[in-house]
DNA sequence: AGCACGCCGACT
DNA sequence: GTCGGCGTGCTC
């Protein structure tokens, strides 16, 4: 026993690399004493690193010779909060991520590379007595009001609202009312929103009605910047926090209350390193720490509705639409046998003309950006591929190129086929760009505007375009759904959905509800009190069930319907699902790799868990790499953890797959 | 992920 | 001769 005793203090290490495993340091015996949640500067082979202190006073299951002692402890007090690290040791648990890692993603940068925390943090203001209120809220309609005395009721103990309201039914009045109350008891507030820079109409809200500033977390902040928030978060002194996706994982002392605005949009789930999702992080935080959590939104993802129906999360409902909006009517385009200009057909073209003779707005969506996804050869079929994936290049106009949307790689286009020396290059396929050019020749007089990711890259442009739409200064407006997210547009009475049969007729599992949320957001975004919007969808399938579900019964209906298919089809979310992906340059190789892992799980787990593949991903070849992957699906959430544990044990340890790039995706969003 | 070490090919 | 390609191994 004598070894244990004169084993000196060590301290188990959190590092940002991707190795599931904590590392032991001994703590030298002067200085400051190691806690919970400080960094540490510690020597990691060749280099030094920083790292967080999960944990103290343990024994090393290393050999003590092996140890070496850190250099540093960088905090007098810890940087990360216990309430913190708890969470963040679920989410890697969850989500099969290191430790280091997700501590790495919930921390501002200056704090990660070792800049020091001020020794005064701000003093926290805990004045109740003065009002935080710049104006009284506005009156509440009776759901409104029942909305926000059930929430305030249940401040103070974990509970999870789905709150479900329409553009316009009065959802941000409901989380007015109830933050003002949680600011009243002393407490601070979470809000996240899916983007900053589309929610500008909902932080001035904020503003106008709150006499105490409100702290923004966001990707457009300076480093600097960012750190200041974080501190004023971490310190109390802000009580409302008001942040994107990484927001989810601020130190926030008093937190009392969570909203998740927009809770079903696709932007809360992290797609590269820790592929979590906030929202469902943002529940488990409220869990932990014992608080509520209201998930906002007019299309519920239909995770949440069928966690209503569990009674898991509580259901409050805005049905009323408050003030003078109006929701607009559907009418669905048949577009088989019919003269379509570039995909628009003229019916539509006809529609939007009398918009534009009134001076109203028109609307148009298409989920694809560029003038044509292929550039086709009329004599012998050649498709112009992209040179590093499997994929074809897509044309864009202005400038004119080809471009690749997986690799980015850029070329001129070809004059002639590569195959047969044509010159007769056609493109095939509808993109924006296409759409906007038909119609700035139907309507040569008429201002357009197109919104995709090309003509919003720079910081601010998305601004620009949304004050000019305001200000009536384009009447026709063409857009990917980055269009439909955040903005009300109420000179718009028209909204056309280009192709809605690429939505009913994906592969991808959540592409129904995907377009049904696309459908009830624009339908809530155009239209005003005199004028409500009429919303056209272009369809080879007018009959499709899901469609006349949508349009005739609405979203729930809706829901409810293709909960039954997924129920039929054992997916989410009546079963659960995680995908393995895997990154190399030899096909064999990662088929190889991946078929070896799945045979090393145990057969009493995979009884329980099904497992496709290993496969080719949809795109085998992307920017000179192959993806390959498999996807495990469970009805019971542990039964799939454990052989994620075995396949990720298998990986982290195996010769050939330590070399090669993988990651675990629990929940996707897509099996893409 | 980084970084070192080590073994083969084509260049000042 | 040696610079540098990337396969292999390791990090408390």
């Amino acid at each position: 026993m004598t070894e244990l005793i004169d084993y000196p203090p060590i301290v188990k290490v959190a590092l940002d690399v991707p190795l599931r495993r904590l590392f032991d340091y001994i703590v030298p015996t002067e200085g400051l004493a190691p806690q919970q949640g400080m960094r540490v500067r510690v020597p990691f082979g060749e280099q030094t690193k920083i790292g967080v202190i999960a944990s103290c006073n343990q024994q090393s299951d290393v050999p003590i010779h092996k140890l070496k002692p850190l250099m540093t402890i960088l905090d007098n007090k810890p940087c990360v909060s216990e309430a913190i690290l708890r969470l963040c040791q679920w989410a890697a648990d969850y989500y099969h991520a290191p430790l280091g890692t997700v501590l790495a993603g919930a921390l501002p940068k200056r704090l990660r590379l070792g800049e020091s925390l001020p020794d005064e943090m701000p003093l926290t203001m805990h004045d109740t007595s003065r009002s935080v209120l710049r104006v009284p809220g506005h009156d509440l309609n009776a759901e409104q009001k029942i909305a926000v005395d059930t929430i305030i009721a249940s401040l103070g103990h974990f509970k999870a609202f789905a709150l479900d309201g329409i553009t316009g039914s009065g959802k941000t009045e409901v989380y007015l009312q109830a933050i003002t109350r949680a600011l009243a008891q002393g407490l601070q507030v979470l809000v996240l929103v899916p983007e900053i820079g589309l929610t500008p109409q909902m932080i001035a809200r904020f503003t106008d009605r709150f006499a105490i500033p409100i702290t923004l977390l966001h990707s457009r902040l300076t480093e600097k910047q960012r750190l200041a928030h974080w501190l004023l978060a971490a310190s109390g002194a802000a009580r409302i926090v008001i942040g994107t996706r990484s927001s989810v994982w601020a130190v926030m002392p008093h937190l009392g209350l969570i909203i998740v605005d927009e809770a079903h949009d696709s932007s809360y789930k992290q797609q590269d390193g820790v592929q979590y999702s906030a929202r469902d992080v943002a529940v488990q935080r409220a869990y932990q720490a014992n608080i509520p959590v209201v998930l906002g939104s007019a299309t519920h993802s239909l995770e949440t509705l069928y966690n209503v129906s569990e009674n898991r999360f509580e259901a409050l409902s805005l049905r009323e639409r408050a003030g003078d909006a109006r929701l607009g009517r559907f009418r669905v385009l048949d577009i088989r046998n019919e003269r379509l200009e570039e995909g628009i057909s003229t019916r539509l073209i006809k529609e939007i003309a009398t918009r534009v003779e009134k001076g109203e707005q028109t609307l148009l969506f298409l989920n694809r950006r560029g003038f044509s996804p292929i550039l086709i050869c009329h004599h012998c079929g050649w498709v112009v591929p992209c040179p590093h994936c499997d994929s074809y290049m897509t044309l864009h106009l202005s400038p004119e190129r080809l471009h690749c949307h997986h690799c980015n790689t850029v070329r001129k286009k070809p004059r002639q086929c590569l195959n047969c020396q044509s010159d007769v290059l056609m493109p095939v396929g509808l993109g924006t760009e296409r759409i906007e050019s038909v119609l700035n020749k139907a309507f040569p007089n008429t201002e357009i505007a197109r919104i995709d990711k090309d003509t919003t890259r720079k910081k601010g442009s998305m601004e620009a375009y949304l004050q000019a739409i305001e200000d009536t200064r384009y009447l026709i407006l063409v857009g990917t759904q980055m269009l439909a997210k955040g903005h009300h547009f109420p000179n718009v009475t028209l909204v056309g959905i280009i192709d809605a049969d690429s939505g009913l007729f994906s592969s991808e599992f959540r592409a129904t509800e995907h377009l049904a949320q696309l459908i009830v957001q624009v339908a809530g975004r155009a239209g005003r009190a005199e004028k409500a919007g009429e919303i056209w969808i272009q369809t080879r399938h007018p009959e499709h069930p899901l469609l006349d579900i949508l349009l005739e019964k609405g979203y729930h209906a809706f829901a409810q319907y293709v909960l039954t298919e997924r129920k039929q089809a054992q997916l989410p979310p009546y079963t659960y699902m995680a995908m393995i992906r895997i990154q190399g340059r030899k096909a064999d190789v990662l088929q190889a790799v991946l078929t070896e892992a799945k045979q090393t799980v145990s057969p009493e787990n995979l009884r329980a868990v099904r497992c496709l593949g290993p496969a080719p991903s949809p795109m085998e070849k992307r920017d000179k790499v192959y993806h390959y992957q498999l996807l495990l699906w469970s009805y019971q959430r542990s039964a799939l953890h454990d052989a994620l544990n075995q396949l990720t044990h298998f990986l982290s340890h195996n010769k050939s797959a330590r070399t090669l790039r993988w990651s675990v995706d629990v929940d996707p969003y897509d099996t893409f």
